[in-house]
RNA sequence: GCCUCCUUAGCUCAGUUGGUUAGAGCACCCGACUCAUAAUCGGUAGGUCCUGUGUUCAAGUCACAGAGGAGGCACCA
């Protein structure tokens, strides 16, 4: 056994604006294994997290809903512990951004840096809404596409043609927030200057702290040379005043690992630990960060260059994984993929998942796939059916046939089993340890096989009914139940509850990797309740019906994709209510109840569909761009609402007659209206 | 537009520096068994290794081109 380490770990900071959902849970569940894998291997190490609570979008949500930010943040961090406990997910300490220790750190790392030079200021145009009295983010301006003209198009790029701009070059420029028109104006902001750090970061990036694969997507980065990283955000703004400015704040994603330090800290206060020793410049203790692969720019660089520059530790190393895509496809709202944390608990066991998270897992930044079938298959017969199973086979005899007691001698051949089960902890541990998941979950498959197969052989059901063989059989059933306890150990990261209920039947205190090594003779335990059941195909159906229901009673609020990526969209916020009308104006739209006859794919087009449209009074040819959410086939024969009158609009691809009505953020949310029965082409809509 | 990565059995994935008949688990089918949560054990079957061209004595593995998928860059971080 080597020396006891010191080892602190972290999964990325949650974003405090919406609940957790089965893509943030790969993290989180990858680092737990590890954690507690460390944990049974009798080191010492603390596994920390927080909620990411500053920035704008939790700013703007918490006005909407009429509450304090940290109202906002304190219930939003209620809801993600729940979400992460129902998962097992044993952190150390679980704080917030939003927090005395955070804002110490951030402060004092600023501080250095600038002592150090590495701050600099510069003058920037950004778009300014004179309602609200605030800068803009790119993404909280909408207008029209320069390039392709279609309405509605954030700030920074057209979802219609791809086309990418700065917020100015928009066409009619309006204020997510208020609607106003924005106007543009001069702010002096603070920059970090990362390429002072460029030699640092070039050997380091190398130095075996980042996977190959990141690293060399690192290097392209290097080649197209590091830029200065804004660091600051005008008021009003929820997060960190910047020392020494006025109405200037740190922007989220400044403060945001600064939370790794400021939880741990929270965590030294707790226990008398030594801050020090884990994040002193010569430290010498370990420090891993577990990240999604999107957010690698922010740790692989920005980070290790801020402590360094802050004279503070670096990271040991930075592991990055894949993204969740479930049925081969991304997250979706509309297919019902899009799976919070909480509707998974309302339905299923979370060991379920982290079994197959861990079959899947790799020490790659490849993603998974969550194939619903795969799932129940694989559990049902891995966890159910093979390992559980040799306790369930036999565990009874040992209660009715020895009043629970194992045996006391182990033949020659049952020794060599038991040992050979013995002879895979380290490589197993190996495996743990280089989170190649995958491999070791086949290991432990392997010898549970193993153990069946020796169950067979023995066949403990025929030398119970033969009155001379009673000793033979104490022999299997308890064998039996040793190597069920060796595969349950190894087990325990990825099933902690399980294995907790195991120790229970096996009467056990302590679950730690090298308990195996004594095997359990003439020990008692206890009669054999379930420790599992299965999945059902119904129960997963009900699952993702569930799913459709949670987006549709949150459609406005709901996070996308994956953990921090997506701060800066305010997808949260629906659209503000636009210019009022008179009556009149509206009484010109002649809106029609229309039967699609025909739908088909335009081959040059990317997002249009072609619709014939009868309604009644003749067809009308129609483009609409909802591609991307229906497939032509299927909407054939339904009905829905036009626009009649709207001026035909030559396109590239033919005449447009009109226009059909369909609500959405895009992509694979879109949604025609669909008139209730009883209503026929032709008829107007009022 | 440029760049990177991925594509192996119905499903999920292994395939080492190019080297005999390409592997595993699950599912399927057949047989055995009945201790066990219809679990387990044995066996059969299942592959144009995305496509094409090339290098080589030899290609799943190397090169080039193409298709499909993911991602990055150009905008932002």
């Amino acid at each position: 056994m080597p020396q006891p380490r010191k080892i602190v770990i972290t999964s990325a900071l949650p974003y405090a604006n919406g609940p957790i959902h089965l893509g943030h849970l790969v993290e989180y569940i990858q680092t737990d294994i590890w954690s507690r894998f460390q944990k049974m291997r009798g080191h010492e190490c603390y596994y920390v997290c927080a909620d990411d609570a500053h920035g704008t979008p939790i700013m703007l949500r918490a006005q909407a809903e009429g509450i304090t930010p940290e109202t906002l943040i304190a219930r939003i961090s209620k809801e993600h512990q729940q979400d992460f406990a129902g998962f097992n997910i044993g952190f150390d300490h679980y704080h917030s951004t939003h927090s005395v220790e955070n804002q110490y750190f951030a402060t004092t790392i600023y501080e250095r840096l600038k002592a150090q030079n590495h701050i600099s200021r510069k003058t920037i145009k950004q778009f300014f809404d004179p309602e609200k009295s605030m800068f803009l983010p790119d993404r909280f301006i909408k207008g029209t596409c320069p390039k392709c003209k279609a309405t509605d198009q954030y700030g920074d790029n057209c979802e219609a043609c791809g086309a990418t701009y700065s917020p100015t070059d928009l066409i009619d420029p309006k204020s997510v927030i208020s609607g106003a028109t924005p106007i543009e104006k001069e702010t002096e902001h603070l920059f970090f200057e990362l390429a002072h750090f460029n030699d640092e970061l070039k050997a380091w990036t190398h130095q075996g702290h980042l996977q190959t694969q990141i690293a060399n997507k690192l290097d392209e980065w290097f080649e197209s040379g590091l830029r200065a990283w804004d660091i600051s955000r005008d008021a009003p703004y929820f997060g960190f005043e910047i020392p020494g400015e006025k109405d200037k704040f740190f922007y989220v994603w400044l403060d945001a690992p600064i939370g790794y330090m400021a939880s741990f800290k929270a965590l030294c206060d707790r226990k008398g630990l030594d801050f020090d020793d884990y994040w002193g410049k010569d430290a010498d203790t370990e420090l891993y960060h577990f990240i999604g692969k999107d957010i690698i720019y922010f740790h692989a660089l920005f980070w290790p260059a801020m402590l360094s520059g802050a004279n503070f530790r670096t990271p040991s190393a930075i592991y990055a994984h894949g993204f969740l895509t479930i049925d081969g496809q991304k997250m979706s709202k509309s297919r019902g993929t899009f799976i919070m944390a909480k509707t998974y608990l309302d339905h299923l066991n979370p060991e379920h998942l982290r079994y197959y998270f861990a079959a899947k897992l790799n020490s790659r930044i490849d993603d998974i796939d969550l194939n619903l079938e795969d799932f129940a298959q694989r559990v049902n017969s891995d966890l159910i059916g093979k390992v559980v199973n040799i306790a369930s086979r036999c565990a009874g005899f040992v209660v009715k046939k020895f009043d629970g007691k194992l045996c006391e001698d182990w033949s020659p051949i049952a020794l060599a089993l038991y040992q050979s089960f013995l002879d895979k902890s380290e490589s197993i541990a190996e495996l743990y340890e280089r989170r190649e998941y995958v491999q070791a979950m086949r290991d432990i498959m392997a010898l549970a096989d193993k153990a069946n197969e020796y169950i067979d052989d023995t066949a403990p059901w025929v030398l119970a009914k033969q009155p001379n063989q009673q000793a033979a059989l104490h022999e299997s059933v308890s064998l039996g139940i040793n190597l069920f306890r060796v595969l349950i150990t190894y087990l325990a990261p990825v099933l902690p509850d399980t294995a907790l209920k195991s120790a229970d039947f096996l009467q056990l205190t302590s679950l730690q990797w090298r308990d195996i090594e004594q095997p359990l003779v003439g020990h008692i335990i206890k009669k054999f309740k379930p420790l599992m059941t299965r999945i059902e195909a119904e129960t997963l159906i009900k699952m993702m019906d569930a799913s459709k229901g949670d987006i549709a009673a949150q459609a406005p609020k709901s996070t996308l994709g994956s953990t921090e990526a997506t701060k800066a969209n305010p997808a949260s916020a629906p659209d503000p209510v636009a210019t009022e009308i008179e009556f009149d104006d509206f009484a010109k739209i002649d809106l029609r109840i229309a039967k699609i006859v025909n739908a088909e794919t335009v081959p040059e087009a990317n997002k249009l569909l072609k619709l014939t449209l009868d309604i009644g009074l003749g067809q009308r040819q129609v483009f609409a761009g909802i591609k991307s959410a229906y497939d032509p086939s299927k909407l054939i024969g339904k009905h829905t609402v036009m626009v009649a009158n709207l001026k035909p609009r030559k396109m590239r691809f033919g005449l447009s007659e009109g226009m059909v009505l369909a609500a959405g953020p895009g992509g694979k949310d879109l949604f025609l209206l669909n008139p209730d029965d009883g209503a026929t082409p032709g008829m107007r809509v009022n």
